[in-house]
RNA sequence: GUGUCCAUAGUUCAGUUUGGUUAGAACGCCAGGUUGUGGCCCUGGAGGUCGUGGGUUCAAGUCCCACUGGACACCCCA
């Protein structure tokens, strides 16, 4: 074969599209119902707007891009994630001069140049929210409640909501060098890939796999126990908010994210039907965001979602989409006089709100009817010249096998009262 | 970027260990059995550069190498 979808990427058929747009209308009612609104943003933004915002020495920026230069010589990527194009609408379009707390969802397809594996694509598609305007804890527990009820909403079970505080500028640095001088002191036993952690990110070492590091690190200092006055009242207030939603959650002082930007919250629904990349969603708070874009100091929280691995659990645990929609109907025909009358009836019933299916290949009747029984039609319609003559048609039940004679003029009226009606 | 496993009809897979006629099955597809009627059944048919390229050999789907692609795991993340 010539041509392939490159590595990573992969088409949608019909009948795996059908479980597609059943999510997203399902995320899409739970959005509207929280009242958040949808945003937009374009495939591409300039390189520079994603590197400054999701941070120059994160992974996905250090290596994980699609980036190129256009013809005009600018240099650009493929959105890697939404939260930093997000903002930068939010700017650009004063979206925070119309009213004080903006509350944007998303649902689109996103790029990164990783291996892929089970659950992970190239391409794949998150959704997500973001609430852009204000620092209360009140927020950050309607975002974590949004996207729990998108899992709820699908009947998803087997999820855990764990819940951490990864402090501010003022906390965070202080903390760091505390964790930091507890690392050296077991660096010759830490893993390789922790030791480059060191280095770069302390605190995902605390996140580490590896199972001596798990031993090294038990009791490390953790970030949840070292947050200012500010933090810790904020995170406290969360769990109280998230309590009196009814929310089950777990604090993991363990847990980091990968971009740059967050602040105080960070969270992380994971499911235990998914294979070794099991986080559903993840997200967080990012005070800091919308000024470093140039923007006003401007607080903000949100979250991201895959759709690809809510998909995964959903066939693990065999949640599909409620039946099918329109009954179909077949128009068959055993003659040349019948196929001129089947083509100008099946506009006509489509118009009607009929769905309509005939056979545009010139087959023999019997093809056409192992052709309706493949499509599942509710009904088949069947004509010849000499029943046009009469003004009759055969109507057949394909469930039942009983058949009939009908009047050409009443088909709609008769096809209506079979239940099949729009 | 690293590692392990894998690649044969449309699909799922035999055949590779031990190289040897025209590479098989099931399902699916097409047609006939029923000259105007689906499903079940019966009969027949179409469909394969054995991922690609090189090598070993009298002989390669089968052995060796490289590449490409896939699955899974690491890294990291949705």
């Amino acid at each position: 074969m010539k041509f392939k979808s490159i590595k990573g990427t992969r088409d949608i058929l019909p009948e795996e599209s059908r479980r597609w747009q059943f999510v997203e209308q399902s995320i899409r009612s739970v959005m509207h119902l929280f009242n958040y609104g949808e945003i937009r943003t374009p495939a591409f933004e300039e390189t520079a707007m994603f590197s400054r915002s999701i941070g120059e020495l994160t992974d996905i920026v250090a290596k994980e891009m699609y980036s190129f230069t256009d013809r005009g010589g600018t240099n650009l990527t493929l959105k890697p994630e939404m939260t930093a194009s997000v903002m930068r609408a939010y700017i650009q379009n004063n979206l925070g001069e119309q009213q004080p707390l903006v509350k944007l969802y998303y649902i689109a397809p996103m790029f990164r140049q990783e291996r892929p594996q089970a659950g992970r694509l190239r391409q794949f598609h998150q959704f997500g929210a973001e609430a852009v305007g204000g620092q209360h804890a009140a927020i950050d527990a309607e975002i974590i409640a949004l996207a729990c009820e998108v899992y709820s909403n699908l009947k998803i079970r087997n999820f855990v909501l764990k819940l951490n505080s990864v402090g501010c500028e003022r906390c965070r640095p202080q903390y760091k060098q505390l964790l930091t001088r507890y690392l050296e002191k077991v660096r010759d036993r830490l893993s390789e890939d922790s030791r480059r952690r060191l280095e770069e990110n302390p605190l995902r070492i605390l996140d580490s796999k590896d199972e001596a590091d798990r031993m090294l690190t038990r009791d490390a200092p953790l970030m949840k126990d070292h947050l200012c006055a500010e933090c810790a009242a904020h995170f406290a207030e969360l769990q109280e908010h998230l309590k009196l939603l009814g929310i089950p959650f777990g604090v993991d002082g363990r847990i980091v994210r990968g971009l740059d930007y967050y602040t105080k919250t960070a969270f992380e629904i994971i499911s235990m039907d998914l294979g070794s990349q099991d986080a559903l969603a993840g997200g967080g708070r990012y005070d800091l965001l919308v000024k470093e874009l140039g923007g006003k100091d401007t607080p903000a929280v949100g979250f991201a979602a895959g759709m690809e691995r809510l998909l995964m659990v959903m066939e693990k645990q065999k949640i599909v989409p409620p039946g099918g929609g329109h009954p179909l109907v077949f128009l068959a025909a055993a003659d040349e006089e019948g196929r001129k009358w089947v083509i100008r009836t099946a506009m006509g019933l489509c118009r009607r709100g009929f769905a309509c299916e005939l056979d545009l290949l010139g087959r023999s009747l019997k093809a056409q009817m192992r052709e309706a029984d493949r499509q599942q039609a509710s009904f088949v319609i069947a004509v010849g010249a000499d029943e046009l003559k009469r003004n009759q048609a055969s109507i057949k039940n394909m469930r039942s096998g009983e058949q009939r004679s009908v009047d050409l003029r009443n088909l709609a009226a008769e096809l209506a009262k079979l239940g099949d009606g729009p």
